[in-house]
DNA sequence: CGAAGCGTTGAGTGCTTTCAATAGTTGTGG
DNA sequence: CCACAACTATTGAAAGCACTCAACGCTTCG
């Protein structure tokens, strides 16, 4: 907390380098020049528990975070008060880059749980991405990737009945926790039923029945937080199960799905 | 068509300065020095008829389109065959640029009417956008730009009844038209009841039938294509209808309304 | 002029929501 | 340590909004 410069930049240049986290969150095929000018620019790395913000709606757009463990939700709000939540995010991820256009915030982020992230000061983020063309480039791949996955969210939302949102967004969550090491059947949520149903576009207790139906069909177990994935194919048929054209050839075992 | 080059690159010249278009396609701000070298990346400008793709899901990401004149739909393909539409474009607006992160293209852009767009190599792009800081500045804003937007969009779908996302499409173009230039209240539509129904993730029925209650409403006057608002602020009361938490004092027109 | 495509309108169904009650969990203070 | 309050989650019943199915009218085009 009280440590002064010297020690802060030494222990982050460490961590930039070491960081089990860099090819999620940081542009790869950075030299040894380039990584030290990345860590000289990092401003330092803050711990934040369950429930702090790391940057609320309509404040100046300052800084990007990358979020180096914990979980973090990102939700808007509006006019009337209502919340709707944007997404929730993993270690390695890049947070606050969608304030480049306005230069304030248009949403908010909030710690799931006890989480660290990385601060990086977005003008200093873009003399660096002048230098490090690489830098430019990974800057734009990441809202690009955002945008994309935003497009997924828009049709699963427009087009999937609910049970293929939920089992959808439980086998998105499987594969980032695989990606980042974890076991992609058993995990514990960070988030509430309202925030999930707030994401899917859901009211509670359609979630909860779901979670409800699932456990029934053998599909997965939940209890409270945990869930424990026990049929991984038949989680992805019933994401597939909201064809519109229905094929000749229709799956035999769905009836004593639904 | 069969123009030489010489000739082509002298027409494009003219076009990037004197186009009407620039504060909105470019980044403001740029010298001369800097506006000749943006002239020498755009390749071409082409004429495209209703129905013609600039690009495709799935093709290789080469090229970013800055769309002059017409409209375009962006739309995704799902496993199943089905569409998911993503956005109209109208001109100024910058297409392509989301399959930065993948390197193809993960939605299609079909003109919605004949419309002519320039086309900008994006490799060319990124390393003008390395001479030119304000370039790149600018691809991230328009990218930090469609992020916001998508989030409006994923909470309109969330949260707001069908009535209040059509007056919500329909304000949202009001609002792009006036700030091209075009009336605010009469408009025509160059998308189809299918492609809006889609956007907003309801039923063509459902579109049409809303748009025959918002007649009989006096809110606007519509047949086929053609859009005359007669209540903006009627319509804007459509868009916060979906209150969840019902404020002491409640509009007193709105049940003659619902 | 007939066919095809798009748009409108009606009737009935169904998925999801809302309302409501209960149970489990967490946190606080006596 | 327990009791109470506040919050979160689950479950049931009823209602509603939007969808599906279906028919018809209008427009466009060969």
């Amino acid at each position: 907390m009280k440590d002064n410069n010297v020690i802060e930049l030494s222990a982050i240049r460490t961590t930039c380098q070491s960081c089990g986290l860099y090819q999620l969150c940081l542009p790869m095929g950075l030299d040894q020049g380039d990584m030290d000018k990345l860590d000289k620019v990092i401003k330092r790395q803050r711990k934040i528990e369950r429930g702090d913000h790391l940057y609320r709606m309509r404040e100046s757009f300052t800084t990007v975070y990358a979020l180096r463990s914990g979980s973090v939700k990102t939700y808007s709000t509006i006019e009337n008060g209502q919340e709707q939540v944007t997404g929730f995010h993993l270690p390695g991820e890049l947070l606050g880059l969608n304030a480049v256009s306005t230069k304030f915030h248009t949403d908010s982020a909030i710690a799931l749980e006890t989480s660290s992230v990385c601060e990086i000061p977005f003008d200093r983020l873009e003399n660096l991405s002048h230098e490090i063309p690489s830098m430019h480039h990974h800057l734009l791949h990441v809202m690009s990737e955002e945008i994309q996955h935003d497009h997924c969210q828009l049709m699963m939302i427009a087009k999937m009945p609910a049970e293929a949102r939920l089992a959808r967004f439980l086998l998105s969550l499987s594969y980032h926790f695989s990606q980042r090491g974890f076991s992609s059947t058993k995990f514990n949520l960070s988030m509430s039923r309202n925030d999930i149903a707030n994401l899917l576009g859901l009211a509670v207790e359609t979630v909860s029945r779901l979670f409800s139906h699932f456990q029934d069909e053998g599909l997965l177990t939940v209890e409270r937080k945990s869930i424990e994935i026990h049929d991984m194919d038949g989680l992805m048929n019933v994401t597939t199960k909201c064809a519109s054209h229905p094929l000749p050839g229709k799956s035999p075992s769905s009836d004593s799905l639904s």
